[in-house]
DNA sequence: CACCATTTGTGAATAATACTCACAAACCCT
DNA sequence: AGGGTTTGTGAGTATTATTCACAAATGGTG
């Protein structure tokens, strides 16, 4: 790489405007015939003297005159934005584009949404709900927010919920007309309710039992994409639901609801916000990360 | 001193521009593990990304992207403050601040401005007669003409007349009335046709034998500022002239005029063109050097 | 005119950095 | 899953920036 240094030049301007190179050595920090050298190159490497000097006096000739007139400017620019990205350490801004799974946005993210605005004046959060797995760098996004287990393990990731369990439940009215299922594959004679996320297609249930996992495509009287419907439903006979633990904890301690299948429903890896390795952080998304780490 | 070099933020816009390390090194000339080095150094100063990059795309970071767009303008100033001055070593241009002396002026200079300023119609040549001896970095001067004689021993100088020699003449009728003097002390019996440079004093004629030096104080019936005059004036007989051998050449080679105390008048010193020594030659001056010289 | 104090300039040595080398890691296509 | 290509990394080397130890230069003073 050819060297024309900004840090030269930058000396040669200060050398320039003490007229001096002890005075010019002294506010730069180096010694005199380090400036010396370093002015003596510049003028060799473009074969016009900049500084006329004697041991007395130190004045620009013309042709050093005319680059300060020029360079001056220009400079005062360049360090006005290498300025202006010192100051995005200190006070995170810009843009962060975030893809999250929409469960994940609505129970993780929009809680803390409010709070990070404040926080966080400067930054914009640009949030993508998709339930896919993304290509977080072909799809443009500095981070994803997902399941732990939809994501690939070479990304950095900092839990940001506990780990859910999952409880089937149903009202004592409905067990009183239906067994109750002692495995999964007794599943499809009963009725259950379905939930639809978005456009895809409903939600197969999915189970684990020590070594044993099984995906069941139940069928029932009802499918809604509303969790507060599904609740309501269950409650009221409707038939069997998938919820989370946590969701249906309040409606199992007062007896509206009793839980089956408690032992093929383990906890699994909750939320998680990721971003690829190696990376150095920006300031953004630090903050984003110290906001809805656990 | 802090190094934000403008290679390397130079570095960064191609990587930027060409969206691939490996094209912009290419570009660069050098490795892409250099440049992977050089912007890994420059995010890791400023804590913020500049770039973000998988194996498959490269593309700028939000602080990056304000980087290029202050840094642009402000780099592509520089480099064409940068190739203006390098332009100056091939296309000589801006001031040279000459002292000359008034004889010099006339006789070595005068004859060849002309051509100069054709040559090199970015120049611009101010010029200041002075016959005294002039410090010419105080008096804010690029280079003098003077006889080598006055020129301090540590100047570069460059011949820029022949030495002259200097001739004492008389028309044979002013010798049927007068002897010729047989050394410069005879010249008081004599008479002698005074020359008067501008405000200064008479000249003194001097002479040089061997060792020996003499300065003498010449009178006569006339004074003169013309050397035209003076001239007329020997060839008429007024009285014995001190002139230059060359201006002499076509009166004595007729027998208009006949020289004495030949051996009493050796060369002396021409002019020479000077400046201080070691300093790195402006482009201007150096082709004023070129066109002067013998 | 000589001396002195201070500044700039220089060559050699040293300290520091830029760059290359020899890989490893990552990524996406087949 | 493998391959081809790109980016990233640590160590070693090449190159340069800077210091050191002076020398040279300058102008003021006595």
């Amino acid at each position: 790489m050819v060297r024309d240094e900004l840090s030269v030049l930058s000396a040669f301007l200060t050398v320039a405007e003490e007229r001096s190179f002890t005075r010019a050595a002294k506010r730069l920090g180096v010694s005199t015939s380090a400036l010396s050298h370093a002015i003596k190159g510049l003028e060799e490497h473009f074969g016009v003297p900049l500084l006329a000097r004697t041991t007395r006096s130190v004045a620009p000739t013309d042709a050093g005159a005319q680059l300060i007139t020029r360079l001056r400017p220009a400079l005062g620019d360049i360090q006005g934005a290498l300025d202006q990205i010192s100051g995005l350490r200190d006070r995170p801004a810009g843009r962060v584009r975030l893809v999250v799974s929409p469960i994940a946005a609505t129970t993780v993210l929009a809680p803390k949404l409010g709070q990070f605005a404040r926080d966080y004046p400067d930054v914009v959060l640009d949030v993508t709900t998709d339930e896919s797995r993304v290509d977080l760098v072909a799809g443009g996004f500095d981070a994803g927010i997902h399941f732990g287990e939809f994501i690939e393990r070479d990304m950095i990731t900092f839990r940001v919920s506990k780990d859910p369990r999952p409880a089937i439940v149903g009202s004592p009215s409905y067990f009183e007309s239906h067994p109750k299922p002692a495995t999964p594959r007794d599943l499809p004679n009963h009725r259950c309710i379905n939930f639809r996320h978005g456009s895809d297609g409903v939600y197969r249930w999915e189970f684990d039992k020590g070594k044993q996992s099984l995906t069941v495509a139940v069928n029932g009287p009802l499918i809604v994409d509303d969790v507060e419907i599904m609740v309501r439903a269950a409650v009221d006979g409707v038939g069997l639901a998938f919820m989370s633990e946590e969701r249906a904890a309040p409606h199992l301690a007062s007896g509206e609801l009793v839980r089956v299948l408690d032992d093929w429903c383990p906890p699994f890896p909750g939320f998680f916000l990721y971003y690829p390795r190696q990376r150095q952080l920006p300031a953004a998304l630090a903050a984003l990360v110290e906001t809805l780490r656990l």
